[in-house]
DNA sequence: ACGAATATGGGCTGTCAAGCCCAGTCTGGG
DNA sequence: CCCAGACTGGGCTTGACAGCCCATATTCGT
């Protein structure tokens, strides 16, 4: 899963090598997410990653190479952040609100956005070559609440009328645009009312709950 | 309305400066709309709009004032647009659907995004002191939303149980975001079901009709 | 242990765009 | 009819950044 982003034939990096091109893409994505890409240059990176000139060049011979490994970088992490035991798989309405009240309270969302959708929003209309990485990445991204929601309902926990697809494009999108409209406000309330809306309505197609604590009566 | 931009003294624009001012803007608009902030270049801009390099510094002396001049142009446009009558205020379900059907139909949705929002996205990070203007225009934007949905309210045609705020929120989080996700992937389809599940959401909070053409029967 | 390949350091250059200036033209009021 | 102020045109300078190169140090395979 790591071998993308270098074209040219076999892997021709030693340990150090690959240390020092981890270390350039971790703080590459830090300056990136911070200050955006436009605003983020390799002198920048070079005085933050410790390292000079050339390594740019040599681990990332254009801007465009280190953008697009900083996406999947991102990607990665946020895909497996999103996969992580934390959400149980997305199987339930508590994890979908476990996962909401993370971005809630987690203050870089009104102040940086989506470490994926405000990198997206601002190459997008470059001429950088990245987006069927990222249109990849989201995909992804809507398949894990896709298939999450899938699995409520074979377990009962929505009804079968439920659209898994549909609910989980209202909720990556109600994410992505609770982030830009925080970020702009400097508000999390944006984000905050966006997601409990979108989280609300994938619980209309729960069965009348009868006791609580339980796993709903038998499906239908 | 249109008194703003200018910082210094009294309205010095002739007729014809200012449409001059306005042919510029509008060239602008369209240029960033398509190309985005940073790869609209001053040459490009004096190319369209037929006019030579001094008028960029007469009207526009920092790239700054004219891409504030911009979103103001095009936060004006959007209002306006949505509040013409083509949705009367959104005082009905059906212009919420009529208003998702418009962008739906629209090439440009998942061609270019949102002119707000692509704009807002791509800029936030930088430098431009532009945040207080977009987040203006975003509140703007969501209080047509929450007009609307509290006029429903008034009119018996969702529940008084509903949060006209947190329903707006949710509508404008699902286009922004929808829109990002459109155009990253090329496709309409994330905006379509985003916004097709908002309106959804609204719709629970409507009560059960009865007959169909007529208004609800009475509010409670 | 040795040699070849690979990583590192710092500086250099070409490109591009924003901001600015001077000279010429037009419009409008008296 | 005239003049004063505003508009227009094109070119120029400065600054910033990406990409590149040569000399040196280090590491890896055998």
């Amino acid at each position: 899963m790591e071998a993308a982003t270098e074209p040219r034939g076999p892997q021709k990096l030693t340990n150090k090598g690959q240390a020092t091109r981890a270390r350039i893409l971790e703080h590459a994505a830090e300056l990136i997410y911070t200050k955006g890409v436009h605003a983020t240059n390799n002198e920048q990176l070079r005085r933050a990653a410790g390292i000079s000139g050339s390594q740019l060049n040599h681990y990332f011979p254009t801007k465009e190479s280190l953008v697009l490994a900083v996406i999947e970088w991102q990607a990665e992490r946020v895909l497996a952040f999103h996969r992580s035991e934390r959400f149980t798989r997305f199987e339930s309405l508590d994890s979908l609100r476990e996962w909401a009240g993370f971005y809630l309270a987690y203050e870089r969302s009104y102040q940086e956005g989506c470490s994926l959708g405000s990198l997206a929003a601002e190459i997008i209309k470059t001429d950088l070559d990245v987006r069927t990485e990222l249109a990849n990445s989201f995909e992804q991204w809507r398949d894990i609440f896709r298939d999450g929601l899938e699995r409520m309902q074979g377990l009962g926990r929505i009804s079968a009328e439920a659209d898994p697809t549909r609910l989980a494009y209202l909720l990556l999108s109600a994410f992505q645009g609770g982030m830009l409209l925080a970020q702009v406000a400097r508000d999390i309330a944006p984000l905050k009312a966006a997601l409990q809306a979108a989280i609300d309505h994938v619980q209309t197609f729960a069965p009348p709950l009868t006791s609580q604590d339980h796993d709903p009566p038998p499906p239908y």
